[in-house]
DNA sequence: AAATAGGGCAACCGCACCTGT
DNA sequence: CACAGGTGCGGTTGCCCTATT
């Protein structure tokens, strides 16, 4: 069947966003935020990026309550737990992580916690003490350690049981606590 | 001080799914 | 039902910065 590309990519800047294009893609997408779809947006907004590229820019980057870096250690718990039950389904890994996008989990992953999953799971393999010289993973959190057991219980469909739903509540309870904690922001165009 | 390697992150690519016609 | 356009997602790439040699 084929589909035809989303845009030129003759005619569309790439590469790195500038302060203006923030500026105009944010103002647009406050003011128009139900008035189009991300393929016309950009002609609309005078901007020469593709559409694909503005919603990732906007999901990514711009979007209100977004956290930057400083993954907390409870963060870091649950995505190598989540990681461990769905695999690299990072769409639903960050939905469980409010303010965190897909792109950041999925970064925090390749660059710090896929070595720490490794050194959990090479450790499980051989339980013993851990290499000198290699810090022993954080203590998760009661609730996480809770939802792990909780999660065990998950029957291949991937359907979470109702208690491990009210353990994901109290453990975002929990993240919602830290001090850059913003609360969830989902709804998006 | 310069060269190189590695880490971190933003952005792109292509595929699959969803939805409207 | 088939098709086309729009959207979401995961994987990958490329650039920049910092640490190391």
């Amino acid at each position: 069947m084929g589909k035809s590309p989303c845009c030129d990519k003759a005619r569309v800047k790439r590469g790195a966003w500038s302060r203006e294009e923030d500026a105009i893609l944010t103002t647009f997408v406050a003011r128009f935020a139900n008035a189009g779809n991300w393929t016309t947006l950009p002609h609309k907004a005078g901007l020469r990026r593709c559409g694909k590229s503005c919603r990732l820019r906007w999901l990514n980057y711009l979007r209100p309550a977004l956290r930057r870096g400083g993954f907390t250690e409870e963060e870091d718990g649950l995505i190598l737990s989540l990681y461990g039950h769905i695999g690299s389904k990072w769409s639903a890994i960050a939905a469980k992580l409010p303010g965190r996008t897909d792109n950041d989990v999925k970064n925090h992953w390749s660059t710090k916690l896929k070595k720490r999953h490794v050194m959990l799971m090479s450790t499980a393999a051989a339980p013993s003490t851990p290499p000198a010289g290699v810090a022993p993973p954080a203590t998760p959190p009661p609730a996480l350690v809770d939802l792990e057991a909780a999660l065990a219980t998950v029957d291949d469909g991937g359907e979470l049981t109702c208690e491990a739903e009210q353990l994901y509540a109290e453990l975002m309870g929990l993240i919602e606590q830290q001090p850059t904690g913003h609360g969830q922001q989902r709804s998006l165009l």
